[in-house]
DNA sequence: GAAAGTAGTTTCCAATTGGAAAGTATCAAA
DNA sequence: TTTGATACTTTCCAATTGGAAACTACTTTC
């Protein structure tokens, strides 16, 4: 008999989940798939509209994920010169690309529900 | 000139926000993903196995994450009898369910550090 | 001039997260 | 009998996360 070898040591594994860790290291916090997905429907919206369509978020956290965001070029922030000055937070062409993981994510979540509520 | 409506509040959007929210719940944390990916590649994995393939968690997260994703019903743990004890944990059907999620992730972690790092 | 709406920032605090290290318990091989 | 391997658990602690509330600052409306 043989000692047990090292598992699967594959670097195509390795390399799949070193690539989890990135995208997690992004997307990690309570809020941010939240805010995507919801600038990903809706685009262009102020920040007092994100306040209101992420449910439960509060102005510290909405502001520091929305930085977090921009900073990785995920979401554009647009200064309008308007008269009580207004911002315009929209997804970006990169961000666009979260989309199939966010639908992944949602498409789960909705059949998680189901699974466990009855049916 | 009419108020500013209260934006998009189509049903279809709440719905789908909750249910990320709902996923959330149950696979946050640093390592949820990362366990999941590697038990979805190496089927029956004992925890020593886990604990040198999940880079740089230690036992006591191990131990954690795998309670909560039993509770989940997305991994199976099984204690066999053999002369030292051993566990093998595995991803039940239900768990495989995540599959295009974490497909989904790890794609576009790797488009990420390909655009990060160059070329 | 007070209220309300824009977009945040700051402070203060509590809870959660997560890591290192050591300990528990069992069994087998050297 | 000491070492090593399995599978954890416990303790202790530091860092991070995140929330509530108050505050800044500017402008418009009542």
């Amino acid at each position: 008999m043989k000692k047990k070898a090292t598992i699967n040591n594959t670097p195509v594994c390795q390399m799949r989940m070193q690539a989890i860790s990135d995208s997690m290291s992004i997307l990690s916090g309570k809020w941010k798939f939240h805010i995507l997905g919801t600038l990903i429907e809706g685009d262009k919206l102020g920040f007092m509209d994100l306040l209101r369509e992420v449910d439960g978020i509060g102005s510290k956290m909405l502001s520091k994920e929305l930085q977090d965001l921009e900073m990785n070029r995920l979401v554009n922030r647009k200064v309008m010169d308007t008269k009580p000055i207004t911002v315009q937070y929209s997804i970006t062409e990169y961000g666009k690309t979260l989309a199939p993981v966010i639908d992944a994510l949602a498409k789960w979540g909705v059949d998680y529900k189901r699974s466990i509520s009855g049916k």
